[in-house]
DNA sequence: CATCAGGCGAGAC
DNA sequence: GTCTCGCCTGAT
């Protein structure tokens, strides 16, 4: 178990900013985190935070998730001090980071986010794991489970996946999974094309538009450059960026600036 | 009882 | 290319 001290990480606002939908609060200021085969349990008081890990595991896989490398004083030092509303924004997200996470998870997750609630996707996303992912124990006898693999997927029948209450989006997780099971999309590829070729790849997936691919790209192929739009991103560019946002001033990370307003809209800032 | 939640696909034009 | 419409389900 390890403790680090950093102002830019709050994993309550990582939890509440609706990138990770297998990140959730246990108990006061402790959360259990289920991703790339592993489970940790993280505390956090303050600026101190402990993960309850070995120092090899933290190196080896949750550095690189939490995005350690990246400094995100300097991003925030970046706004434009004139764009009053996007510096409230940031100040209200300190502690947001963009994970590092994997890719069909968040090919799944956010073809379930469509026109859905980060309660309910939260509730289908667990469903799909316990009924299909694989079982696992911890040392300490905790148990989870594993996001279940494509083609874990792909071999249920659409009436199956219906009745994780997926509703309409059910034939689009299984048409999706049959694609990239049967590799017509390849996602190993994907994982290395630059941010417009990867966008158009997983758009040919069913049930995967502009916002959702924009979201994989983001939050799993760490393409800051994307920038999804939503209902509430268009409504606060509407009303607070009538003649655009700036995306020239923010080159290469504005996605990072979108998590911050997202989180700040969704909180009810003005 | 309506409305809506981090859209998308299909069909019309 | 752009527009419209219908869509599962649960919370309010």
């Amino acid at each position: 178990m390890i403790t680090i001290q950093n102002d830019h990480f709050s994993v309550k606002k990582i939890c509440e900013s609706g990138q990770c939908f297998r990140l959730r609060e246990i108990g006061e200021e402790r959360y259990a985190l289920t991703a790339l085969g592993h489970y940790m349990e993280i505390t956090q008081a303050g600026n101190k935070i402990t993960f309850h890990c070995s120092q090899e595991e933290f190196d080896a896989v949750w550095s690189r998730y939490f995005d350690m490398e990246t400094d995100y004083g300097k991003i925030i030092s970046s706004v434009d001090s004139e764009d009053t509303y996007l510096c409230r924004a940031v100040v209200d997200g300190l502690g947001i980071r963009i994970l590092h996470q994997d890719l069909w998870e968040m090919i799944v997750s956010f073809i379930i986010s469509q026109q859905n609630n980060i309660k309910r996707i939260r509730k289908c996303v667990d469903t799909l794991c316990v009924r299909y992912g694989e079982k696992r124990i911890t040392k300490d006898g905790t148990s989870y489970y594993d996001f279940p693999t494509a083609e874990a997927l792909a071999s249920a029948a659409v009436d199956d996946l219906r009745s994780c209450n997926l509703g309409y989006r059910s034939r689009y997780i299984h048409d999706t999974s049959v694609s990239v099971a049967h590799g017509t999309v390849n996602l190993e590829a994907v994982k290395h094309m630059e941010y417009e070729a990867a966008r158009a790849e997983l758009m040919k997936l069913c049930g995967v538009g502009v916002k959702v691919a924009d979201c994989i790209c983001l939050f799993a192929l760490h393409q800051t450059d994307a920038f999804p739009k939503d209902t509430h991103i268009h409504r606060v560019l509407a009303e607070r960026y009538p003649e655009g946002f700036p995306f020239e001033k923010y080159k290469g990370y504005a996605g990072i600036l979108q998590q911050y307003i997202f989180y700040y809209d969704l909180r009810g800032g003005v």
